[in-house]
DNA sequence: GATGAATGAGGATTCATTCAT
DNA sequence: GATGAATGAATCCTCATTCAT
């Protein structure tokens, strides 16, 4: 197994205390490049500036420019299941409103958070092959969200949960995203969660 | 002397039958391109080729490379409300689920007939600059939808318009895109819609 | 003789009013926009825009772009000649100091009625081939210039006139252009034209 | 991290050998390309293309066209100030025609070793917006001039030393690079020298 | 392992000139 | 004669990637 991030597959981690820290510095230069500077402006050049290494070093690490956005991408999906997960352990047996508004404010936070690198999973999810579909950010979220309904399904009016999952994820992520990246006049986060809480809840939830 | 589209404002339209022509060409390339090629390949000098006029003949009518897609948007926005009037308009007293399902399978079709145009729309108007905001295809979409739930607000449970719409715009647009264009397995057109038209339904009708 | 100025050589003058009136028209235009939106905005189409004509119709009186600053040179070497002989018949007899004076006076009232037109009949006299000289704006300036020194050479301590001819030309060709061009603090029209004055007289006049 | 020259403004030098090397053979193609092939085959991939190297390359040292231009504007002025103070210098106590004689002997050498380059110093000091004004070649020159009037001023005739660093030097500039560039028959440059020696020297010297 | 100089294909845009109507 | 749509060569500049040191 080599050592770089091979395009949508992580293979081995960087071994070494100084690796790890030098792919945690690119990371982060990137997360930063992307919400203070823009897209346009992540270049492979600009990232390795930003980390404080050279390009040569950069390109040691990963085998090319979509590999970093795709370990961004591992990590946020990373973030949103333990968020879940977290959620899930905690209000297990409350009220199932409460357990969506809890998920809803958690994936608000994450896209508060960084709205760019959102917005760019959007744009990415759009654009991916079908033979890569499996690895998108997407595809990964809704099976998970998937499974969830399949431990309540008794308590869900929906019948497809494949589809149930896929539109539920949309229709938050979108509405989110774009409540955070455009900041519309009259839509403050608490209305927002509100609103989509009920969204959800009035689909999902038998009676 | 005929006016070029200026970016985010049409000027005045080309006058003779010639140029006419040329613009319709000239969009006509561009989505070809975006919906076979992908969007990285709608380049200035492949637009020219596909639409078999020559770069210059291009920049005659457009005045960069931005003010072809800003035209694509506004054509796209008008089929939208076209779409939207005319299913009002026949459905006036018709059951409100009637008209939603009326309204989201037209939806569906302009997707169907262009996923990458609308693909782009969704990236677009996620990096559009506040400034910019009014002319982008969401914020007029919004209105429009707005603009019809206050017609019917009386059938309508939400108290705040401008999160409905707002929220049933993103919701019905992600969910729509995302399936038109990963197609994923399992859910057709005819369980999208039917899965849609309740989401929006159960959130938004009174009772 | 066709109709149109060739090339650094102005054929037979245009027969119609109306034609007339279109060369007049499009020579101003260049001079306007050259003045007032800078020589890179003096294009062939800009030209026909501003001079209300077609480019078509540009092309039906000048050769190429070329040709119409060629004629504006012309134009300008007349005007320049002309205020000379006037002020030299004038002021034959007179102080010839004052004779100096008027004709530098003269040439300051030119170069601030189009200065950008100055400006660039300086870059296009450096940059004209060998071949092309004799045409050239400055060429037959001097010419005149040293035939004047001729008919006073008397009162003239230079022995090479064509030298003298040559250096009173450039140097006060200079001075005033980037005087009225760059408007440099403390320096107006009166200083500049004493200065230049006594620069001329004293390197031209016996004792 | 190696700095580029930004337009106006030389930010940090190159440091390693090689890049020294590559920023000297890019000015030397400038250049080289200027004095033989004419200021409009100094394109960017011209430039490139003479200096060996890849247009790259060059946008690694130089942030724009203008930016190269701009570091020769810099060297030649660099060039002509070092010349005067070694003239001065070494000629402090002598006769005033002698070291006027030497100094625009000096720039004779200077305008001869590089025409065009002169040629382009003037274009562009003409067209230079006054925002520029202080960095642009002449401006430089001037103040430079001005300080030595003011160090001889008792020898000087003149009482506003701000119009005559000015006119002298536009005076000299002109006739010497007309002369340079259009090497009209009759006018050698023993004979050029003499000639613009004692227009300079009637104008400055007392008595 | 790290560096960063070098590469060069590729993209957006301009504008003098032509020619069918 | 007049028009102005069409042409396309030419220009500046960017950036992912490589590789000699």
């Amino acid at each position: 197994m080599s050592k770089r991030y091979e395009s949508n597959a992580a293979r081995k981690g960087p071994q070494q205390q100084r690796a790890k820290a030098t792919v945690a510095a690119i990371l982060e230069a990137t997360i930063r490049i992307l919400e203070q500077e823009g897209s346009d402006a992540v270049t492979t050049s600009r990232i390795a500036e930003v980390a404080g290494v050279s390009v040569g070093t950069l390109y040691q690490y990963f085998a090319n420019r979509e590999a970093i956005l795709d370990a961004l991408q591992d990590r946020e999906f990373e973030r949103a299941t333990d968020m879940m997960n977290r959620v899930l352990a905690r209000d297990a047996y409350g009220n199932d409103r409460e357990v969506a508004r809890a998920v809803i404010m958690g994936l608000l936070e994450l896209h508060s958070a960084a709205p760019a690198l959102h917005r760019l999973l959007v744009v990415e999810g759009l654009s991916v092959t079908p033979a890569e579909r499996v690895q998108a950010f997407d595809m990964r979220i809704i099976a998970v969200i998937r499974s969830f309904l399949s431990l309540a399904s008794t308590r869900i009016r929906r019948t497809n949960l494949d589809a149930a999952a896929f539109v539920v994820f949309q229709a938050v992520r979108a509405s989110m995203l774009a409540c955070v990246v455009e900041r519309p006049a009259g839509l403050d986060s608490e209305t927002l969660v509100d609103e989509i809480t009920d969204l959800v809840v009035r689909y999902l939830a038998a009676d």
